[in-house]
DNA sequence: TTTTAAATTGGGAACGTTCACACTTCCACG
DNA sequence: CGTGGAAGTGTGAACGTTCCCAATTTAAAA
């Protein structure tokens, strides 16, 4: 390969253009007070030299970095792929960078990236995940702006964006119960926080309105994945008061129960009717497609972006704030209607 | 929020530790000729006042940034998310970042994030998806290293990773063959540049060295997706003479195509027998549970990340070079074997 | 015309590092 | 006891910007 050159400075359009550094420097940056003939000189030499400014000079000027870190727990996750996806679309129109931060559910990991605050790396940090309780996070809201997306702490002192889960479930249950379901069960999907806690109430909710008994049996915590589902049919198959209806914390849950039932010979939705959460590609790819509740993406990514721009705008603006978002019911065929 | 202090410089560190900034500097890069005692009042020193050098200024003292950038089509596609997940992981040990960038197969964003090359805001490029031809890429060689992961093209004159395309259908239609079928049909996924030509070549390839004849009515190209997969299974239905089998260009297509089968009232894998592509989750989600090619993600990442590093740290190493890996058989249920 | 304000322009200083160089000290060796 | 070289240390310069301030020009108001 060629030997990297000696890279263009603006110095070197300094020369060309015939004008002061202050001046090219002004007008890279929009700033007013030029004239239009040299505004038009620097521009040419710019094009002709091909130059472009060098980032890190002017990030150890500026102290701005346009970059923003997004820290998950796993980006092999679908969720996260979705929402990283939108978050980078929105990051980009506005000029920003995007960070990958995958923490893998490490709290050491999870802090050295906050770090990055602290360093200066970034100009402002999304956690869309988090490993660490809010106390042991907290003191990195010093350094920069910080923004949740896609959980709830009620402690948390930054802006929040995510899902009504409690409403989420509570449409969800409601829907089963619409269509004539009054033995409905429950899987809480993994304990995040309190994203499972907000569900099961929303549950309860719906079933206390419509004077449904709620049945310990049914509710079962920590299932996760295909494998959580496939068990948590083993244990219902086994009842001896079976639910007709199986309200899931995921759409791999669902997936794995519905597996599970079909290859004992269960039809579904006939013998029962299962209900997912995420609406994931995988919903339409199993036999009956599944009925779920979507997540709005796209909204909490738009959002989302949104307040950590404020933020990092208005270092005033960074104060606690929850966004609820709404949750939607896709119709599919995984539930038995009336 | 507390107004953000004013941050802790060298000049802190010189202060209190009492040595000259040379010094100072000396021992936070591990350079030798520090005395043990000096070394140490900086360590306390640095310690005590939590110090942390601004990575701005070294960058453009350095001109290394310690970030990568892998750019990629799109990340919410599962392969892409497991081998982000996966360069992740062997960057960060290294000390290194990685910087996310989607492309949405846009050309002119592809371009956009090869040009941090120029500007000195990333060490190196890996090219995970490619949008543009190589000849309008190449001049990007002369700025930086750049190493290609997932894909040939024969024109790149840097270091690819990739899979054995052509090895992979052989060895997958060598297992349709071995277990009696002789009718196999061929879907060749979206054809981005030459991975699917190399699939097909090694589908003949199998076909041939059996003695068996090629059928140009089997043989499906750009088929995207469950609907794609939908849709070849309805020519496949509306065939006088059906294929036994169906090797397909990636899980999607296969879980779609069984999908329509079972839902036409066919049995999978007695009526036809699917192998799908790449392993991901979904695969096992089914019913039956699909037969499918796995890629060596884990070594594809490995490996890009080692050739990376290399081709930073010795500008010379920046060559042509083809890394080919193997694909291995995972034998599921969507197969019907003797 | 004179006064005043605004627009335009140039150049020094600063952002926080690391590097190159110069200087001192120390020790080994003849 | 002088000499050479290595180890240890401090300081000025440089990396490439942007900001601030002062100087100059222009335009508007009186």
């Amino acid at each position: 390969m060629k030997i990297k050159t000696k890279a263009i400075t603006i110095e070197d359009v300094v020369r060309l253009s015939g004008v002061s550094r202050g001046t090219v420097s002004r007008v890279i940056n929009d700033h007013p007070h030029v004239s239009e003939e040299k505004r038009k000189k620097v521009k040419e030499a710019i094009e002709q030299l091909d130059y472009m400014p060098n980032v890190s000079a002017q990030r150890l000027r500026n102290i701005k970095t346009k970059t923003i870190a997004v820290i998950v727990s796993s980006i092999s996750n679908p969720f996260f792929g979705l929402l990283l996806e939108e978050l980078e679309k929105d990051v980009i129109k506005l000029g920003y960078q995007l960070l990958l931060c995958n923490t893998r559910n490490s709290k050491k990991k999870e802090i050295d990236f906050l770090r990055l605050l602290i360093t200066n790396q970034v100009d402002g940090i999304i956690l869309a995940s988090m490993a660490n309780y809010w106390e042991n996070i907290k003191e990195f809201v010093n350094y920069g702006p910080i923004v949740c997306c896609n959980q709830f702490d009620p402690k948390v002192e930054v802006p929040s964006i995510g899902l009504d889960h409690e409403e989420a479930a509570y449409i969800g249950t409601k829907h089963f119960i619409d269509n004539g379901h009054e033995k409905i069960a429950f899987c809480g999907g993994i304990s995040q926080f309190n994203i499972s806690v907000g569900r099961k109430q929303g549950y309860e909710k719906a079933l206390k309105e419509s004077g449904l008994k709620i049945n310990k049996d049914w509710i079962f915590d920590n299932v996760y994945g295909t494998a959580g589902g496939i068990e948590v049919f083993n244990n219902v198959a086994n009842m001896r008061v079976r639910p007709t209806a199986v309200f899931s914390g995921g759409d791999e849950i669902a997936v794995g129960f519905i597996k599970a039932a079909l290859d004992s010979g269960w039809k579904v939705p006939q013998d029962i009717s299962v209900m997912g959460f995420d609406n994931q590609p995988i919903g339409t790819f199993v036999s009956p497609e599944l009925t779920t509740i979507q997540q709005p993406i796209e909204q909490m990514g738009k959002i989302t972006i949104q307040k950590m721009i404020e933020s990092i705008n208005n270092i005033q603006s960074m104060r606690s704030e929850e966004i609820i978002l709404k949750a939607n019911l896709i119709e599919r065929n995984s539930v038995k209607t009336i």
